[in-house]
DNA sequence: ATCTTATTGTGATTAGAGGCACATGCGTGC
DNA sequence: GCACGCATGTGCCTCTAATCACAATAAGAT
């Protein structure tokens, strides 16, 4: 193992594979073979051991890898080890949906904070008991709580205010679900959950076979 | 320009393309130039020309690109000229956000079934007026509507036999938000919509730095 | 009509990720 | 204590995708 930069791709694949490793505890699997992992996730067995790679050994050689332990490590070094707190920023439909959702809640991910622009909104509660704020108190409510990642959940067209607000507040990393590509200063990152992109993409293959 | 094969990443930046020419034809912009088109999308100028090359010549040197026209044809090559009746099961919070969120209703989206396994919802409409059924009406309700797309948005461990009976009803594409592989056989195209791995990426980010 | 300027379209180059295949080394059985 | 089998860890190769750089060419000015 060397210090070399490591690509995306293998970050969001560790990700894939607590996943799998998850489903095997559940299944009271000790045990697993790259080889069994990589059928569970679709994809190639050497790219599971490179993957791997990066961070050092995990696996036994002639055994295959402790699920228990693979997966406490590679938990460790996604950073899911800890909790983090997350504001939300629009909670029209899919935002309320989104505070109350299994990928969240499953692994360490709490909301501490909520906004939105809505005056109707404004200091009524989400069902997890969330108080709603408005945008303008986000600088001192995100300080205050601590927020470290920021969930924007508006339309489009107010996607980029929204994250330079949030980014001011001392917010690091924004999970953009607008569909618009958002413009962030260096030290900032951000990831899009594109679903209209993906709709596209479908189009694309039902249309060319 | 030739007969090669077009990469899946190509396909995801049309789209992302048609959303900037949207952008700019609402601001009333007619030209554009490459460099102007990947400023606002955030990629290089010539990956755009590129991108564009395997499908045919659409610029004119010394000028650049018409937004309405370029709009269209993009449009045309991802299958967007035309409407796509979706099916979508799965009808909890996240389920009714998406029915009316505008990433599917700004194109050509159009549900046209929906499907739940809870009996408390079977019977009842959505706001948009649409139908829950039981899962076990899927194969003929979506023949029979002809539905080309479905949206799973089940917990994750339904959501397997949820894709498997999509694909019993001739359900072509799928486009997955349970967190969690689907298998499906050649010829279906599936789709994952994974904010889970989405924050783990943000988690490793904030933690490594 | 010719020259200038701007921007496309594309061949060549570079970078990077994925997969193969083998040497390494751990556990087990004799 | 030794040999064998099995799965990891990793150097090397291949293939694909992104970027560069320049030739082609359209519009407008002189």
């Amino acid at each position: 193992m060397k210090f070399l930069k490591i690509p995306a791709a293998t970050i969001t694949r560790l990700s894939l594979y607590t996943r799998a490793l998850e489903t095997l505890i559940k299944e009271q699997v000790t045990v697993v073979s790259s080889k069994r992992l990589a059928e569970l996730c679709g994809v190639n067995p050497a790219q599971i051991r490179k993957d791997l790679a990066y961070f050092g050994q995990f696996g036994v050689r002639g055994v295959g890898y402790y699920v228990k332990e693979l997966l406490f490590d590679i938990k460790k070094i996604l950073g899911l080890h800890r909790e983090w707190k997350l504001a939300i920023v629009g909670v029209g439909n899919l935002g309320c949906a989104l505070v109350a959702h299994e990928n969240f809640t499953r692994q360490g991910y709490r909301f501490v904070a909520a906004f939105d622009a809505d005056p109707m909104k404004i200091g009524r509660k989400l069902v997890t008991g969330l108080l709603i704020n408005p945008p303008n108190e986000m600088h001192n409510i995100c300080r205050d709580k601590q927020v470290e990642m920021g969930v924007i959940c508006t339309p489009a067209e107010f996607a980029q205010d929204i994250a330079n607000r949030l980014v001011d507040a001392g917010v690091k990393a924004i999970l953009n679900f607008a569909p618009t590509q958002i413009q962030a200063p260096d030290g900032i990152k951000v990831e899009n959950v594109d679903f209209s992109v993906k709709l596209d993409n479908l189009a694309y293959y039902l249309t060319t076979g």
